[in-house]
RNA sequence: AAGUAAUUAGUUCAACGGUAGAAUAUUUCGUUUACACUGAAGAGGUUAUUGGUUCGAAUCCAAUAUUACUUACCA
């Protein structure tokens, strides 16, 4: 059957991935006899799609993960979900609401029942996709953060930390989104810069006819406010040091404080403090011992301290309080002001500082192994150590982090409060082993299970994802058994920058914490897909083209390749759908390689042409050469140079070298020995080739001959390097010469537009060296009809130089002798000002001095090259001239 | 506001202090014998700007500009 020009990615892809999967060619199990090397998934959200990101990020661990499954080590891809308690929490409100249903009218079951609906229906669609792209996982392993498997886990841990006193309950001024209702962590609030108001409002002093002027950005905190403050230093407000103010609307009177904290440059130098609603208010109250009052409902409504705006939303508060102190002659003016506002990660909405008992974990403590694993000792590299510097700050600016959230859909935090006092709690693995400790701890044995309630909140996602590592193993309920014994510490972990502090840090912490190892020995961190504006790419703006089409028009390989062309570890990726096109383009390119190979009518009779004898024998070092230098380039974790140097390998010296040489006479057989040995090396160029392209390369290899499965091309084994001997680089120099000579003609072809099919002939001056490479390599690519050694040089007739040999092409009259002799002039002119530098460096004694030999000498060669193509040329002018 | 990095061909990126290179796009000329994704060859650059160190700077130092990221936060 005749094969098909153009490589078709659609038929082949599905074909493949089913064959390794029929054949568990991704399944890993422990074997002693074999090295682990060992990935796990960041896993994405369970109701998520596939982006650009996943593609980037997922795509580079299969690569390594082939890779090493090819190397022959037992690679075990590790795949799962995250529950992503928030982001689908709020997914699955939308969409009850829609259905007329409200959260709050449900019971946590009732709900838990809808939002496992969700996932079973939306769960796992990303991890099929992922398929698409060819992702080797093991999918036998695929995990979920909330599976039976994993939830005991996460609570042990929990447990764990509370009985060693990391984890506490506090009650502090947390992050709170009004729209998901819940606290956030820090990490989870994002400021953005918005531009907003200041409103400078008058604040009468008791018993006086003066007032004072607060300029503030939140007029509707006013409800909450408890004191104002100034600066102790402050000149303009010495005489009213002691007294009072009275709250404009709500004529309610509040003491003015001092405290260095103020800034006097900025507004009036006078702040209201609402201890309750922003974290330095509330330093500075607890400092003063101010009342704290809290005007906010869940959802940042006033609360009944709003007066008459009881109800309202904060943000119409803000409008309409302003509008009424500017009516009753309180508001002195208005600025604009541009500041930093803090946002949910999640919803978008603004956070609101809100005091709250929450549980917390203490970091300073768990930060110092991850510290030293990374900055001291190494154990843990970051790729690229650029990102080491923000990791340190981080790490040394930590806060305690906070663990819970008002949320239902994640792991229910495992406290049981049994009396009336916030001390009235035990925290346990389970309901029975509460009641015992809280009989114990309450020295009430008459408790029971119905007077134990356990706490409503659920734990941040990322105190089930920072166990990831450990946890798909099993490591936290049963660290002793065989698989995480085997599998852990992981090899790499591959993942964006962004999530360093929300993931990586945090696993680094959890692994030290339990496991005293490392969980993984590299962390990759890919750049962010942006596009061309450099936006980063996402679902709002609407700019993130749609990776399962884009897998659809240039096939998966074609995706793969042109993602990594240009994509160094921590560089951002401008990606350009042209990137894909020349990915598919270079796979169509192999394809086509091999049906040109497929093609040929094998003789056994036919003798090997000295061309192709010598072409192979440098190509199989030109192979070894490149493939030194891809695996180097992997052990820097440079995948796109290592791909760009197999790019060009198979490109450039495979096809269009090689291949040129051996290509047999139009109609005629090419020879059986330099048949086996290109297909030997067509395999080769597969097996290192296959990491990237995993379908194409597959589907040539099985399409070159039939194979066995335990011979498919995911397991069969990677080529080793040899050793570069001098005999080794003088064939990969000489035939380097060859292909400057064959360049060297076609130019002198092209220049005096000599057609193809017209032969010329050759002669070599001063030749030295080297024929018996050079002339059969010649002869099969340029078109010769002669080559001649001369003593002489031709005077006039084009030419170049090559390794101290001078090539000439007697033109024989066919060219124009004016355009010749012009563009020689040029030369000379160039070459003379050429000279004229190197011999200025040269005459710098404290260049000659300074410079290390090498150089000089190499500045030496300059010179006297240049000055023999000065004579050459000007013989050749003054040849034509005659 | 501070910290970190980046700034090189139209574009995406390389380049131990020693003549700035690839890939791609573009241009020209080819192709009856794998490759509407083929072959060959040219063109392209004051390495963001200004100073400094050095015999010599894209590279080291300082400042400036722009961009990105991270952290912090001003009422």
């Amino acid at each position: 059957m005749a094969l098909s020009t153009q490589y078709d990615s659609k038929s082949v892809e599905n074909k493949w991935y089913n064959y390794w999967m029929e054949h568990n060619f991704f399944h890993s199990e422990v074997d002693p006899n074999k090295e682990p090397y060992t990935i796990v998934i960041p896993p994405p959200n369970v109701t998520g799609v596939l982006h650009m990101g996943h593609m980037l990020n997922n795509t580079i661990q299969d690569v390594l993960i082939r890779r090493a499954r090819l190397r022959g080590y037992n690679a075990c891809w590790v795949p799962g979900t995250d529950h992503a308690s928030i982001a689908t929490e709020a997914k699955v409100v939308a969409k009850l609401k829609t259905q007329g249903i409200n959260k709050n009218d449900l019971t946590r079951e009732e709900f838990l029942k809808h939002a496992w609906d969700w996932t079973n229906e939306y769960g796992g669609v990303i991890l099929e996709q992922l398929k698409k792209l060819g992702a080797s996982c093991d999918w036998e392993r695929t995990k979920f953060t909330l599976d039976d498997e994993l939830y005991p886990q996460v609570i042990q841990t929990f447990v764990d930390l509370y009985n060693k006193g990391l984890i506490y309950r506090g009650y502090r001024m947390i992050n709170w989104d009004p729209e998901a209702k819940t606290t956030l962590s820090d990490e989870e609030v994002i400021y953005e810069e918005k531009q907003g108001k200041l409103y400078y409002i008058k604040y009468p002093i008791v018993d006086s006819e003066e007032f004072l002027t607060v300029a503030t950005t939140r007029p509707e905190t006013i409800f909450g406010d408890t004191a104002i403050c100034i600066h102790p230093e402050d000149t303009r407000y010495t005489h009213i040091k002691g007294k009072k103010v009275i709250i404009p609307v709500l004529n309610r009177e509040i003491p003015i404080i001092e405290d260095e904290y103020v800034d006097m440059e900025f507004g009036t130098g006078c702040l209201k403090v609402t201890p309750a609603h922003d974290p330095n208010d509330k330093t500075l109250g607890e400092k003063h011992q101010l009342e704290v009052i809290d005007i906010f409902n869940e959802d940042a409504t006033l609360n009944s301290f709003g007066l008459h705006y009881e109800g309202q939303d904060r943000f119409e508060v803000r409008k309409g309080f302003a509008k009424e102190l500017q009516e009753k002659g309180f508001l002195i003016k208005e600025e604009v002001h541009t500041h930093k506002v803090g946002t949910s990660e999640r919803t978008k909405a603004v956070i609101e500082p809100r005091l709250s008992d929450q549980w917390f974990l203490k970091m300073e403590d768990l930060v110092k192994p991850a510290l030293k694993a990374v900055l001291e000792t190494d154990e843990i590299v970051l790729h690229p150590k650029k990102f080491e510097n923000t990791y340190r700050h981080w790490l040394e600016n930590i806060r305690d982090w906070n663990i819970s959230r008002q949320l239902w859909w994640g792991h229910q935090i495992p406290a049981y409060y049994y009396g009336d006092d916030k001390q009235d709690f035990v925290v346990a693995k389970n309901a029975d082993e509460a009641l015992k400790l809280a009989q114990k701890k309450s020295k009430n044995s008459a408790l029971t299970l119905a007077d134990l309630k356990q706490d409503k909140d659920a734990l941040d996602t990322w105190f089930s994802a920072w166990l990831w590592p450990m946890s798909v193993f099993n490591g936290i309920t049963d660290p002793n058994n065989k698989e995480f014994q085997y599998y852990y510490p992981t090899n790499d972990l591959v993942t964006g920058p962004d999530i360093l502090f929300f993931w990586v840090a945090r696993m680094i912490f959890a692994g030290y914490e339990y496991t005293d190892k490392k969980p993984f020995k590299n962390v990759y961190l890919t750049g962010l897909v942006r596009d061309k504006k450099r936006r980063k790419m996402s679902k709002s703006l609407g700019n993130s083209p749609d990776a399962l089409k884009l897998i659809d028009d240039y096939g998966a390989d074609g995706v793969r390749v042109g993602l990594l062309l240009s994509s160094a570890a921590g560089n951002d990726l401008m990606f350009d759908e042209d990137l894909c096109q020349q990915g598919k383009g270079f796979v169509n390119k192999i394809w086509n390689a091999f049906r040109l190979i497929k093609g040929w009518e094998v003789s056994e009779s036919a003798t090997q042409p000295k061309a192709s004898k010598l072409a192979l024998e440098w190509y199989e070092h030109r192979f070894n050469e490149v493939l030194i230098s891809v695996d180097a380039n992997f052990e820097k974790y440079r995948l796109s140079d290592s791909l760009m140097s197999i790019y060009k390998l198979i490109y450039d010296d495979f096809c269009g070298q090689l291949l040129e040489i051996l290509k047999p006479a139009f109609g005629k057989p090419i020879d059986s020995t330099s048949y086996a040995q290109i297909i030997a090396l067509l395999e080769d160029n597969l097996r290192i080739l296959h990491p990237f392209v995993p379908f194409a390369s597959e589907e040539i290899w099985q399409n070159i001959q039939e194979r066995s499965p335990e011979e498919a091309l995911i397991i069969n084994n990677y080529p080793s390097t040899k050793e570069t001997t001098p005999e080794t680089s003088k064939i990969l120099t000489d035939f380097n010469e060859c292909i400057q000579v064959v360049t060297g003609i076609r130019r002198i072809r092209q220049e005096k537009n000599i057609a193809f099919k017209d032969t010329v002939s050759l002669q070599l001056c001063n030749h030295t060296k080297n024929s018996d490479r050079l002339y059969p390599i010649l002869t099969k690519l340029c078109n010769l009809s002669k080559i001649t050694e001369v003593a002489k040089a031709i005077e006039g007739a084009p030419s170049f130089r090559e390794s101290g040999n001078e090539y000439f092409i007697p033109l024989q009259g066919l060219v124009n002798m004016e355009e010749e002799l012009q563009k020689l002039k040029e030369e000379l002119t160039y070459t003379e000002g050429f000279l004229k530098s190197v011999t200025k460096k040269l005459s710098n004694e404290r260049f000659v001095a300074n410079a290390p030999e090498k150089v000089v000498a190499g500045e030496r060669k300059k010179l006297e090259d240049a000055e023999t193509k000065i004579t050459t040329l000007k013989n050749s002018i003054k040849a034509l001239e005659a």
